[in-house]
DNA sequence: TATAAAGTTGATGATTTTAGTCAGGAATAG
DNA sequence: CTATTCCTGACTAAAATCATCAACTTTATA
């Protein structure tokens, strides 16, 4: 049940434009760098999220990616809808046509069950929550040097 | 997020188990048929399952496998563990040491809340659930045939 | 006790997925 | 024009997944 890391690095990505939001578009080679994500590998992330609508991008100097809508309107939901494609444990629980009585099957409604419940997770998490959380723990960590 | 077909065929071998329970070891061979598992597939699964002490079994004539405890008392958290390992959408998760900073990182604390989600779908289902939903869905198939 | 019936174990292989790399191309600011 | 930056498709290495097979051990029972 792990998410590969189109997901994992993906939510980063997201995360880190969150953070550095309004500033203009920022680098890939920043992005990368900051994420430990490979940069060509990073290339590769971006482009479901631009076709997806939630990032933007432009070429050449001064170029970047940056978010479309605010942090707040951002769930994670759509994030990993957009990097991973459906979340549910088994194939036949979003194409019932695979199994052959998929309505009669007791084990796929546990795993719909669990696809309900971590899209629910998802889904009450926006890119802004992940930035608050962020800072709070930054600070936290600043207080605890302090002392 | 797929679970493997360890997780998927296991909890059908137990349901199996849970819905012929009482009538003495159930043969392997039997099992295969019903579920569509490939009987030398079935074969490896089965051995965590008695290793984590769900099932026992018996070689021979009349030999085949049973559930050790009442089917109320086995829960699907206990199955998926035992099949799948650790359920958690990142490594990092559930060994913290391998990111640096773990306890920094908002991620994580997205990935965490998920495996708790859907622990709590698991631990709530139990094989006696499984085969009572069975049954139910039978009756129904039953009564919509006769309609 | 011989025999057939079952589960057990380890080796092996095919296929698919994942994660990453690379080279070349296209757009943009200055 | 040129340096910079994102874009795209082809490619590859490694790992995971899903089995299959053969040899072996245990058990019931005739
Ligand atoms: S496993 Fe697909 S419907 Fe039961
Ligand atoms: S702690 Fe492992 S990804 Fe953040």
């Amino acid at each position: 049940m792990k998410l590969s890391t189109r997901g994992r690095y993906g939510t980063k990505v997201l995360l880190d434009l969150a953070l550095y939001q309004g500033v203009g578009p920022v680098l890939l080679k920043d992005i990368s760098r900051r994420q430990r994500i490979p940069l060509h590998y990073l290339e590769h992330l971006i482009a479901p999220l631009i076709a997806g609508g939630i990032i933007r991008s432009s070429r050449g100097a001064k170029g970047g990616i940056w978010l479309v809508k605010s942090p707040a309107e951002i769930r994670l939901s759509k994030v990993i809808l957009l990097l991973e494609g459906s979340i549910a444990p088994a194939e036949c629980v979003t194409n019932p046509k695979l199994c052959e009585s998929a309505d009669a099957c007791v084990t796929r409604d546990v795993w719909l069950e669990m696809e309900n419940a971590m899209n629910e997770v998802l889904e009450s998490i926006t890119l802004q929550h992940l930035a608050e959380r962020h800072k709070s723990k930054e600070q936290l960590k600043e207080k605890m040097y302090y002392i």
